[in-house]
DNA sequence: ATATTAATGAACAATTTGTTCGGTAATGTA
DNA sequence: TACATTACCGAACAAATTGTTCATTAATAT
């Protein structure tokens, strides 16, 4: 990719996210972000289709980031531990949710939280997924298995929305002990 | 109020569902909705500030209805069972869900669901929250109550959400007992 | 019957969107 | 270094949308 591509790219996100950090979404304009962005309108356009795609890309950048962390760090927790229980990757997720990663929090954490929990969603659900297995032995046997899958992944949004409305005042340690305590 | 206003703004709100059921709340515009109504722009802006007051106006008066159904439905129910559990108010209302609104359903299981399930969760925490104390025998000791609220209610969330994407093909009282059987 | 209030409709400035295009400058490559 | 490519500029553009104003008409309540 060209090195003017990726600056201007990178300008564009930094305005999104400063933006995004003071007003709605949907009261964002193109006009302030490439004001912000300092690029030409015509520039803009030629990166993404529209605001909506512009909203995508972005969230998929930033929370691709951490899930493949998730994802890679989880064969080696599975070393460290040496047992199936899936709490140390969610033990994990939590730690870098709030250690390493502010900016993305911000966002989660900002009057857009409902669009960035969608996406944060999305990720999670891959990741839970993987992890399935795991959970097995808590589930009851006549319930669907789409319906624990799909009640698993909102408990962790539940747990998540609350501990982010709560600003994050408890540890992860315990953010993650309640997570299982109430699965 | 006058039979004018009430007539203009059944006609507003008339339009508005029917839009809402075609496409996004976003990329509906005003234009629209007014033609639809059949009334003039400066009517419309008479009633609504703007198109988001319109939404919440609108969210306000669909979900008042059906909750305020289940409040006062609560006592007639404890009446018929004699007993202290909670189960029959919260199988009244996936039934009265299911069968007595089509409206709201589409509209919960439209594109704009996120939208309406938000509102729907405003108005739910209410509802749960009179009959906390029910809960408190599924409840651990060491978890802080509001963190078991809100568990409570991101899983009723999660099960109508599933119900929802899923047709709803289970019966009322399949998803009661679902969603008692994962709390 | 009358005073009040709501709706009309047309016009209005202001904002925003998304596109076009010739010119300029940075970039990667040979 | 020289060259071809490609991204950016910036100004201008039509089209759509927003929210307001105002004089006129018609429905309503009492």
């Amino acid at each position: 990719m060209d090195r003017r591509q990726r600056k201007t790219r990178e300008a564009i996100f930094n305005s999104f996210t400063n933006l995004l950090s003071k007003k709605e979404f949907n009261q964002i304009t193109v006009g302030e972000i490439i004001e912000g962005a300092d690029i030409g309108r015509a520039t803009f356009y030629s990166h993404f289709e529209t605001k909506d795609f512009l909203l995508k890309e972005f969230c998929e950048e930033l929370f691709c980031h951490i899930f493949d962390t998730e994802k890679n760090s989880q064969n080696e927790h599975r070393h460290i531990f040496e047992c199936n229980s899936s709490e140390p990757i969610f033990l994990h997720l939590f730690k870098h949710l709030q250690q390493n990663d502010n900016n993305i929090l911000a966002l989660l954490s900002s009057q857009n939280n409902e669009l960035f929990l969608r996406y944060f969603r999305i990720n999670l659900e891959t990741l839970i997924e993987s992890h399935l297995s795991l959970f097995e032995s808590k589930k009851s046997d006549n319930l669907p298995d789409l319906f624990w899958k799909n009640h698993i992944i909102s408990t962790f949004m539940g747990t998540l929305k609350w501990w982010i409305d709560n600003k994050m005042k408890e540890s992860p340690e315990v953010i993650t002990e309640y997570f299982f305590e109430v699965l």
